[in-house]
DNA sequence: CTCGATCCCTGGACGC
DNA sequence: TGCGTCCAGGGATCGA
């Protein structure tokens, strides 16, 4: 699942890949993943590829065209991979794997397919001003962000640091995995309050995550599922993950027995002994019954329909 | 402000 | 073997 080393992977291998090229053509499959299809069918042809960047868990491959100079890149083509997206350079002679819904010809002769399973990836044509203006949607970038600025943003909340690791608009990048394996090693539970955590706190789990993150960078990230990188190869990150998948196995700093538990809406792993619970962790209050229950999955209930709202880069207003 | 719940989606794991 | 069911998870949205 792409987070910010496996998109950091990806983008290094594009820009090596097909920055520079041109795209002449476009063909769409399926589009319920795409902001505007009509804008990527449309403006897309003739442009070439200046470079490709990761932004946070995106990538932009920034474009321009004929009559613009490089350094105004005021265009970008969006990609974000969701869980089981890639992007992925080929002869058209390879065969087209099923789930490939985007197919950008490259002026080589080559492809660049837009391949996605799930479906939870997102693509999105912006130019302009909407371009700037989502870019700053975004929070600080993880591996240049100061320890001054990391520390007033987490403890100027009262949100749990899981939450606030994975809240794409403090931090841009980190998601569950990585999250997890910085708040192991700084020795903070996931469910601890941001603003409860001590300056020396903030600073450790800083230096972890950006430690972890560069080494997962240097091993080409996490292959989980079927991650792999613009050449096919897996990454190996996820031989040295220390908490996230291993509930149950034992902590391999104290030996104590590895837990789980739902923090912000997704699984967190951690070590009970290692990573001290903050008063109250692991309980909630019960709507209108006034007593306290283990907070342990109870498992929702089957669920109804409901319109399903296109999905939106820029919050609509229109 | 912060939370949980819900929805999107498909493949893989698992139970019978 | 072949169903059905559950689950994973990033992110938006909505109601509490």
């Amino acid at each position: 699942m792409p987070e910010l080393p496996e998109v950091e992977t990806v983008a290094r291998g594009l820009q090596l890949s097909v920055a520079g090229r041109t795209i002449p053509s476009v063909t769409l499959g399926k589009t319920d993943f795409i902001d505007d299809p009509g804008a990527v069918e449309r403006e897309l042809p003739g442009t070439r590829i200046e470079r490709v960047e990761r932004y946070g868990k995106f990538m932009l491959l920034r474009l321009t065209n004929d009559s613009e100079s490089a350094e105004n890149l005021q265009r970008a083509l969006l990609v974000h991979l969701g869980m089981t997206g890639n992007l992925v350079p080929a002869a058209t002679t390879t065969p087209v794997v099923k789930h490939t819904h985007v197919t950008f010809a490259l002026d080589d002769g080559r492809e660049l397919r837009f391949v996605d399973p799930r479906r939870f990836g997102r693509m999105a044509y912006l130019a302009g001003e909407a371009l700037q203006e989502e870019l700053t949607r975004f929070g600080a970038e993880p591996l240049t962000v100061t320890p001054d600025a990391f520390a007033k943003r987490i403890q100027g909340s009262n949100a749990r640091i899981k939450a606030l690791l994975l809240n794409q608009s403090v931090l841009r990048g980190v998601g569950n995995i990585y999250a997890d394996e910085s708040l192991w090693k700084a020795k903070i539970h996931p469910a601890r309050k941001g603003s409860q955590l001590k300056r020396d706190e903030s600073n450790r789990l800083l230096r972890e995550l950006k430690k972890i993150l560069h080494k997962a960078i240097e091993l080409r990230g996490s292959s989980i599922s079927d991650f792999v990188d613009t050449e096919g190869y897996a990454g190996e990150y996820q031989q040295h993950h220390k908490v996230y998948g291993r509930d149950g196995e034992k902590c391999l700093r104290c030996g104590s027995k590895i837990k789980w538990m739902p923090v912000a809406g997704r699984s967190s792993h951690y070590c009970p002994v290692c990573q001290r619970a903050p008063r109250g962790a692991g309980k909630r209050r019960v709507a209108g019954k006034g007593q306290w229950r283990a907070k342990i999955s109870t498992k929702t209930e089957p669920r109804r329909q409901k319109a399903k709202p296109k999905w939106r880069f820029l919050t609509s207003k229109a």
